[in-house]
DNA sequence: GCAACGATAGGG
DNA sequence: CCTATCGTTGCT
């Protein structure tokens, strides 16, 4: 049991691959914290300093310090004062990146955000700067998908919007929120990040 | 030191 | 639309 979901933790190398194909492929994989697990349902990707939606958009600060660390580092920060976020730090070391987990499913229950995600698995900054490869307490599981995915813009933020980095799993069983509003497709997407990176 | 504001959620 | 609630940031 314990062995086989060590066979099935994603590496690093998975994390230091482009930030939108990890948030991409994150889709569907399985979320571990402590005792609570589900699958991953709707993330975002954040993508250096020139994303002007990143945190480290305004470079090197106390709290961005762990979006430059190594690829499958644990990135939480607090929101509007109550609510906590959970991304996962992707690409190079010192190149501020990450995928912000917004949706799981899990038995019973669908998170539908990411403050309440973090509110319901009980995370909190004070798991900021965890391993997701190596550490005890949290993992993502390389569990196999089907569905397909949907991209759209970015939610809650001013700047940035023209960049659809969003990425939904399609809904099978039907009831989506009406947030989940449709966008165009990944490729777009991938070509868009492209663009931004070779600047 | 201080004040504006935010990768939110829930309620009217 | 409004606001609860507070750390981070950038400015004075």
């Amino acid at each position: 049991m314990i062995m086989d979901m060590e066979n099935k933790k994603l590496s690093r190398a998975f994390f230091e691959r482009p930030t939108l194909e990890v948030a991409r492929d994150l889709l569907g994989k399985t979320l571990v914290f402590g005792r609570h697990s589900g699958i991953i349902t709707e993330t975002e990707a954040y993508i250096g300093e020139n994303d002007p939606a990143c945190h480290a958009a305004r470079g090197r600060t106390k709290r961005t310090e762990t979006m430059y660390a190594k690829a499958g580092t644990v990135y939480i920060y607090l929101i509007y004062g109550m609510y906590h976020c959970l991304n996962i730090v992707t690409e190079a070391k010192d190149f501020p990146a990450a995928v912000l987990i917004r949706g799981l499913r899990m038995e019973g229950q669908h998170l539908d955000g990411p403050g309440k995600l973090c509110k319901a698995l009980g995370l909190t900054r004070q798991h900021n700067g965890l391993d997701a490869i190596t550490s005890g307490d949290i993992c993502i599981l390389d569990t196999p998908t089907t569905h397909g995915h949907i991209t759209t813009p970015r939610i809650g933020i001013r700047q940035g919007t023209d960049l659809h980095w969003r990425f939904v799993l399609q809904d099978t069983s039907g009831n989506s929120s009406p947030r989940k509003k449709a966008g165009p497709v990944s490729a777009s997407a991938l070509a868009t990040r492209k663009a931004s990176r070779s600047s």
